[in-house]
RNA sequence: GCGGCAGUAGCUCAGUUGGUAGAGCAUCAGCUUCCCAAGCUGAGGGUCGCGGGUUCGAGUCCCGUUUGCCGCUCCA
């Protein structure tokens, strides 16, 4: 048997969208450029993978969780420099396709081009990747707000109630999972670059000094966490940034990178945003936000370290890495490609289906009987049409870890067939003890 | 934003010099005491991305638009 795995992203889309992971937006009206929606699956494996992220943090005892709504006060994006530093007037030019700051080559009402000379420029546009909107039912610039491009500063801004509510000693974080948006100028690749898009962030805040400590420590954390989470180590990575790409507010950073079918692209950020953000809201919001250090007896602005990742991007890398095609060849030559989604059990968004092997009764009402009893602990998928083969390999396609089959012997022995995905192997196992069993074959799979 | 290519059934695609659409797979129903796709019989499903134009007639030619892909540009 030979294995295949993905290497050519419209393979991927196509199964996305034949099976129910990811559709593309408004598709009956022609789609929305970079937008997608996740199908029942897609959803269910993105709730997975939120919740697997969620709770490697908030199970931390000195990581507490957050959610704050994407709406904040206009001022809180001037602080953070996303207002000021990115709302240039922009020009293309006609004739070389330069793109240039309109006021700067003005001269006497007249544009010219920095490179090639011409005068023949587009109009301007003002330039930021923030989308705008409008808060009450009046547009009037006092009434702008802005949809976040980043869930941080939700983060910063509620330092103070966090710590106080939660009662929490430096060093801590605070986690959240939350849309941003952003207009891209160029989106793309699938669901990896799109405007609105998922983040599930954490900021760790740290006393001064400390902060290249507890960058290097978050850095192995979070390596780990890839890790367990099963994806293909050959197709992790560790990227640093060099200091002419670092962002506006960070004193260091890494990327953690996975190889896709488009190259290594980023997955999560971590920087050392020092103190920028929190010195930021003092000033504009005139705030207090230092920390008192009970045991040095002195006042700081605390540091922070940040691990931002990529929701929709960790959850295509999923499925990226998941995807292996199966080819074996009988002694005809014919090819036989099975499709395999092998998601680790607790990312799978079907953990068992009830397959009855004919679609009579009564293997049909023991399969629903069925269906409903193991329902109560797991998503389930309840299948009687077409052969069992066919079914199993629907199931496959889609990563469900085990399959429970109903037989023309389970009504005497009270016993059903319990099928492995990856190994194709089957245990014989009684009903009274089927829970157990599965729940023992997830965690062991 | 610029340039190139593409958009025909759920998916992958065919469709001759313009003459009112086809295949494979998938889906559904029936038959088959059927445990690893591709058995038999039948069925559903497309105003050919959208809008306009040329023409007696447009999937096919022209224009616009939109979506996707590739390259450039951009990337806080």
């Amino acid at each position: 048997m030979q294995v295949k795995y993905l290497n050519d992203l419209a393979t991927l889309v196509s199964l996305c969208k034949r099976r129910g992971f990811v559709f593309q937006s408004s598709e009956i009206y022609g789609g929305l450029n970079s937008c997608w929606d996740y199908g029942p699956l897609g959803a269910n494996l993105k709730l997975n993978v939120k919740l697997a992220w969620y709770q490697a943090m908030t199970r931390r005892d000195d990581i507490v969780g957050l959610d704050a709504a994407i709406l904040m006060h206009p001022t809180v994006w001037k602080a953070s420099g996303h207002v000021d530093g990115f709302s240039d007037p922009l020009v293309d030019c006609k004739k070389c396709k330069n793109r240039f700051r309109e006021d700067t080559a003005k001269v006497n009402g007249v544009v010219t081009c920095p490179r090639c000379g011409a005068t023949e420029v587009t109009e301007s546009r003002q330039f930021n990747l923030m989308f705008k909107t409008h808060m009450g039912p009046v547009e009037e610039d006092s009434n702008v707000v802005y949809l976040r491009p980043e869930t941080a500063q939700g983060i910063f801004v509620n330092f103070e109630n966090v710590a106080t509510s939660m009662r929490r000693k430096i060093p801590f974080g605070i986690a959240q999972i939350g849309k941003s948006f952003r207009n891209e100028i160029t989106p793309g690749n699938f669901t990896f670059r799109t405007r609105e898009f998922e983040q599930m962030e954490m900021q760790f805040f740290v006393k001064p000094g400390t902060d290249e400590e507890w960058f290097e420590t978050w850095k192995k954390v979070r390596w780990n966490f890839y890790l367990d989470m099963g994806l293909r180590e050959n197709k992790l990575r560790f990227s640093a940034h060099g200091p002419k790409e670092l962002a506006h507010y960070a004193k260091a950073a890494f990327d953690v990178q996975y190889e896709f079918p488009f190259g290594w692209q980023e997955l999560e950020g971590i920087h050392n945003r020092s103190d920028f953000d929190l010195s930021q809201h003092q000033k504009f919001s005139g705030k207090k936000l230092e920390y008192f250090d009970e045991a040095a007896k002195e006042k700081y602005l605390p540091f922070v370290i940040e691990t931002a990742v990529g929701c929709d991007r960790l959850c295509l890398a999923v499925l990226c890495d998941a995807y292996r095609e199966e080819v074996t060849k009988d002694e005809s030559g014919s090819e036989d490609v099975r499709v395999v989604m092998g998601f680790k059990p607790r990312f799978a968004p079907i953990k068992v289906a009830v397959l009855p092997l004919s679609k009579k009764e009564p293997l049909t009402n023991i399969g629903r009987e069925l269906r409903d009893k193991l329902a109560l602990d797991w998503e389930v998928d309840y299948d009687e049409t077409a052969s069992i083969g066919k079914r199993y390999r629907r199931q496959d396609e889609i990563g469900t870890p085990l399959c429970v089959t109903v037989d023309f012997d389970t009504v005497n022995d009270e016993a059903v067939t319990v099928r492995h995905r990856d190994k194709m192997t089957q245990d014989r196992v009684k009903i009274s003890n089927l829970k157990a069993y599965i729940a023992e074959k997830l965690i062991n799979f």
